[in-house]
DNA sequence: CTGAAAGCGCTTACAG
DNA sequence: CTGAAAGCGCTTACAG
């Protein structure tokens, strides 16, 4: 491979030389300027990344860890994040998958420690406390975005799971629902117990009885087979409602319910999460969704923003807990 | 930070044998290498990669390149990669999103250089053939899947979207169909070129005069907006069938077209491409897509297996041309 | 089994 | 304006 000391020879200039007009420096004449960037095109160099992080100590890389890349509600952040990278700062953002449930042997942790300049982590799956704790102890630049977890020295982006939960049930039991089932994707996670919360919460406040939660999976199919599971407590036991930990589980469910007859909202009301443009494939079959909406683009801005202010030391960064919106449309409606 | 250095001190003993313990090497005697893990853990010490990859000359990590990694179909290639980099190798593999359509301040390909030992692009718009060339040049091993690109040293993965393209109109000329509308999403794309080469061919060879296409962009939305268009068309031109890029717009065509009164597929024929899991959300709405089937998970394997034989110059890899397969479905019927 | 030394390809005070 | 030299944190022959 070609490197700074061919360029020089080349060019008939030292070393010295060559950095300076690879790194756009002045005070270099122009003469040699000329030849350096001839000899460049040339031998087509391209300056060794490692070696130029090594003497820097620097890389203008971060690091974005999902889950789960292709996970429908992370792809978004994935999106946005990107963009945000490219349009304001010269800084490329890598990608990783943390699929924590397949026990993984690399440990990109290691693989990328100090070939990154900081540290995006989304979903609570995406990283440990421990890790977050060993990044700060050296020194790291990290933003975590919906993980609930709290580590001094990182920055937390958080969603109000358990008001926003709560506000969802109301507006159910408001409705007249007396029998709303939780549906959550994992009994592990710290959102679905946050949103539990607000679930219970509700219901103790309203007085409720009715107190059912159930974990069904991640994915389309398990919301749709549970869907037509579901139909049957839904002839046996009254149930009237259902709130779902994201839209994809939501439409599988309705999927499910329909197949069995049940209408939605006239049946059987149903409330989804994240408000997923996805869900627009559906929109001729299915009512616009009810469903919560969480401010997605605001805070892809200030994980970045705030990621960019850490690593450059501009100033103290605040964790921040965002409001979601409940947005009420149509598949929810009194109880018949 | 804390380096190398302050471990040997730590533990008192010299880098050299440092280094040893920290790659498992053998030949430290086990009091010495014991005192180093302990030095390790106290001082919570990790390598400096960019250190490391320098005087390694290899870093144990593959750069994946898509034109935008929340795309549907490009989401299960990113999927499989990542989980086959996993299990079968000790390899990270990072992403990076290659939107040619923002013209983009990052290098990536600069920024990158170096600090990955292969290179996977996926889709025509993640690269270029000049940044083919010069990775070529430097010795990079890199493998192009989807992209039509031929670049001599680089392993290019392709599929045979000419010959399926000609049978999928076949199929709907074979049914009665004598208007049929081949639907892309840009013109510049070679995927389109290629497909569109398929169905004029086909016309051809069956003496069909009527020859119209189109491209309508790659978002849902696009192709339901084009589906109200198209309706009208259908009534006073008397179309009957359309070939669709990928089954989203196949299924955003399809709503635009009922929204208008158009039923498929008994007024209206239509054949998708990919055979997206996605597609399941409407699987009770529309009726399952007749659509093209390419071996995605075939061709992720031979893509990783192969980048890692180039990468340890293990033997002679060949470009590969995969054969899709049409799924005969629902959506296309005789005409009526 | 162990350590001193050279080298990986860059950057950047420093001296001129 | 320019170059020689030291240094970034690691690895690995080499000598002992």
């Amino acid at each position: 491979m070609i490197s700074i000391y061919d360029i020089a020879k080349e060019a008939g200039v030292s070393k010295s030389t060559v950095s300076r007009v690879v790194n756009n420096q002045p005070g270099v004449i122009d003469s040699k300027r000329e030849k350096v960037l001839q000899a460049i095109e040339k031998l087509d160099y391209k300056p060794h990344s490692a070696a130029r992080n090594l003497a820097l100590k620097k890389t203008n890389v971060v690091a974005v860890f999902v889950r789960e890349l292709s996970a429908n509600f992370y792809a978004e952040f994935v999106h946005d994040i990107n963009h945000i990278f490219d349009d304001e700062f010269n800084y490329g953002a890598i990608y990783c998958n943390r699929n924590s449930h397949s026990p993984s042997r690399v440990d990109y942790l290691g693989l990328v420690n100090k070939s990154v300049d900081g540290y995006i982590f989304i979903g609570e799956d995406s990283v440990t406390e421990k890790e977050l704790e060993v990044l700060v102890r050296a020194g790291e630049s990290v933003v975590v975005l919906g993980t609930n977890l709290k580590v001094d020295g990182v920055l937390s982006i958080d969603v109000n799971n358990y008001e926003v939960t709560y506000e969802a049930i109301k507006h159910l039991i408001d409705l007249g629902h007396q029998k709303i089932i939780h549906i959550g994707a994992a009994e592990t996670s710290v959102e679905f117990q946050e949103r539990h919360r607000g679930y219970e919460q509700a219901l103790k406040d309203f007085g409720l009885t009715y107190n059912s939660s159930r974990n069904i999976g991640y994915e389309y199919e398990d919301a749709y087979q549970y869907g037509l599971i579901l139909a049957d407590e839904v002839f046996k036991e009254g149930l009237t409602a259902a709130f779902c930990f994201n839209d994809t589980a939501a439409v599988g469910l309705i999927n499910g319910l329909q197949e069995k007859g049940i209408k939605v909202p006239k049946d059987f009301s149903v409330v989804g999460f994240d408000d997923l443009p996805l869900v627009r494939m559906t929109k001729d079959y299915i009512p616009p969704l009810t469903t919560i909406r969480q401010p997605q683009k605001d805070m892809a801005i200030y994980a970045v923003h705030s990621l960019h202010d850490m690593m450059n030391h501009v100033k103290k960064t605040e964790n921040r807990v965002y409001k979601c919106e409940l947005k009420i449309r149509e598949t929810t409606s009194k109880p018949r």
